[in-house]
DNA sequence: GATTGGATCTACT
DNA sequence: GTAGATCCAATCG
């Protein structure tokens, strides 16, 4: 099977899923299936960490300081993808939530692959599948997203975001990880025990407070 | 126009 | 545990 039946449109999430709470969506979108399609090749994976980054009041939200040509596409409606690059060399993958012209998105931190493994690892260059899309610049290279992605919408021909009836893991909760400021709210949201999820790293500004 | 720091990763000590 | 890679956007002058 090609995968491509279990993939379809009809499975994915309307903009009507993102346009609510940014924490209830991090949290409902573990376990689901992102799906990116290039052409005939599938490639996909479980959701298994993310990210809440919620409005003008969080710190570490890029939208904490209005609006910019970099982050517009977080004030736009809820359903698109907002994809940045940072570190001189990592995209980040996100969902815009919350409704339009509030800055809110969810980060999709770490992916279990489930199809077209073979494609993801000649990316990435690591054999181990549980640490091919193990973190969010991870992730990205694994699945071919760049900058083109952005504000694409999250049920449309090349990016696809897929309900997972299979019961879900336990949920826990962290500070989010690589934050400097606001890094206490427990915002990151990942399967307990599961051997995809990055492991936790605190800000790396030296000057960070406990 | 220059400076600074970042929602990271890997390799090395 | 810590450093270096590497680029871009935001900020300041």
């Amino acid at each position: 099977m090609d995968g491509t039946g279990q993939f379809s449109l009809e499975g994915a999430y309307p903009p009507d899923f993102y346009g609510r709470s940014t924490l209830k969506v991090a949290h409902d979108l573990l376990g689901q299936y992102l799906v990116v399609r290039e052409g005939q090749r599938i490639l996909a994976g479980r959701i298994v960490e993310t990210e809440a980054y919620i409005g003008e009041d969080d710190p570490a939200c890029h939208g904490h300081r209005g609006r910019t040509p970099r982050n517009a596409v977080m004030f736009g409606p809820p359903g698109l993808a907002y994809v940045y690059f940072t570190y001189g060399n990592h995209f980040m993958l996100n969902f815009v939530s919350e409704k339009e012209g509030f800055p809110a998105a969810v980060l999709i931190r770490a992916v279990e692959p489930t199809t077209g493994i073979k494609w993801m690892i000649k990316r990435r260059g690591v054999t181990d599948p549980d640490r091919i899309c193990r973190g969010p610049g991870n992730l990205t290279v694994a699945l071919g997203i760049n900058r083109s992605f952005n504000g694409l919408p999250l049920a449309g021909p090349r990016l696809l975001v897929c309900r997972n009836p299979a019961r879900r893991p336990p949920i826990k909760t962290s500070g989010r990880v690589g934050v400097n400021e606001g890094w206490e709210r427990p915002w990151r949201f990942f399967f307990r025990d599961h051997p995809c999820v990055s492991a936790y790293r605190k800000g790396t500004k030296t000057g960070r407070k406990e």
